[in-house]
DNA sequence: CTTAACTACTACGCATCGTAGTAGGTTATC
DNA sequence: GATAACCTACTACGATGCGTAGTAGTTAAG
C-alpha cells in the first residue's frame, strides 16, 4: 500500500519519486541527473530528499557494492490509487459513487471514452458475477 | 471554481469549511459552536483561520450588523470536484479514465453501486447524442 | 459612560520542504 | 601505504504554513 498522498508530498520529492518510476530503480547520482532541470540541486540536497522519502516510507535502498541503489515500495500505480482512495475517503466521506460523479461531469471526457468505460464497467459486473 | 484542493489544508481548516457548507453562513461564533470538538478553540483561533481561509479565497464574507456573516465561495460539490480534478492533474497526467480505473478496482464498490453506475453513464451517454 | 461583543493585527511554537555543508567511511590509484 | 575520489550520515537553516491565542481597537447595548 502506498504510505501516503502524492499531494502532501513537495515538488522535489514528487519529481523524485517520478524519476525513480521511470528508471524502476537507481543511486542517489542517477536520480539526481534524471531530475530534467536547468539548475541541478546538489548531490546531497538529492540525497537528503530521498533519505526523508525513505524515512516515510516512499522509498527502500539495497547496497550495491559502495553505493546505495534505492527504489520505490509501491508502483506508480499503487501510489495513484492510494491517493485516489484518500481523496475519496478525506472528501467524499468515502464513498467512491460521489467520486464518479464529479468525474462523470469532467467536461474532458470524450464520447469514446464514454462508451469505453460502459464496457468496462459492464466487464466489471460480468466479473462479480462469477 | 474552488481555489484550490481541499488536500492541502489543514484539520482544522477543512472542519470550518464543513461547518460553513452545513449551515450555509454563519459568524464566527456560529462556527465555533458549530466545530464538534471537545475542547473549542479560543475565539481568536476560529477568527483566524477564517481570516486565512478568506484570504485564500474559500470563504467570503459579509457585514450583517456589528458581526461579520461568512460564507463559502464555492459548494461543497464543487470543492470536492475541484480536489478530484486537481489530483487527475497532478497524480494521473490529467486522464479521468486512469482515475476511473483505479476507482472501478475499489473493493467497496458493490454491485449494485456497480449497475448503478452502468446506468449513469448511459443516460450520460444519451444526454451527449444531442 | 460603561460594558460586552466582535474584528484586526501580531506573534509564537511546531512541522516540513528545499537547500546544502561537514564529517566520516570505502574504493581506487599512484 | 598514502592519497584522492566517491558515497552516506548527520546537522542545520531559511521559508512557509498551521494551530493557537493575546492584545488592541471599534461598535452596539444598557
Amino acid at each position: 500500500m502506498a504510505p501516503g498522498s502524492l499531494d502532501t508530498l513537495g515538488a522535489l520529492q514528487r519529481s523524485v519519486l517520478e524519476v525513480l518510476w521511470e528508471l524502476g530503480e537507481g543511486t542517489v547520482a542517477d536520480v539526481r541527473s534524471g531530475l530534467g532541470r536547468r539548475k541541478q540541486p546538489a548531490y546531497t540536497t538529492v540525497l537528503s530528499v530521498m533519505q526523508k522519502l525513505e524515512k516515510a516510507g516512499w522509498l527502500d535502498h539495497r547496497e550495491a557494492g559502495r553505493a546505495y541503489v534505492y527504489f520505490p515500495t509501491c508502483s506508480r500505480d499503487e501510489a495513484g490509487r492510494g491517493s485516489l482512495h484518500g481523496l475519496v475517503d478525506r472528501v467524499f466521506g468515502g464513498d467512491p459513487l460521489a467520486a464518479f460523479q464529479h468525474l462523470l461531469d469532467d467536461r474532458r471526457i470524450t464520447a469514446e471514452e464514454l462508451a469505453e468505460l460502459g464496457a468496462l464497467i459492464a466487464k466489471k459486473r460480468k466479473e462479480r458475477k462469477q
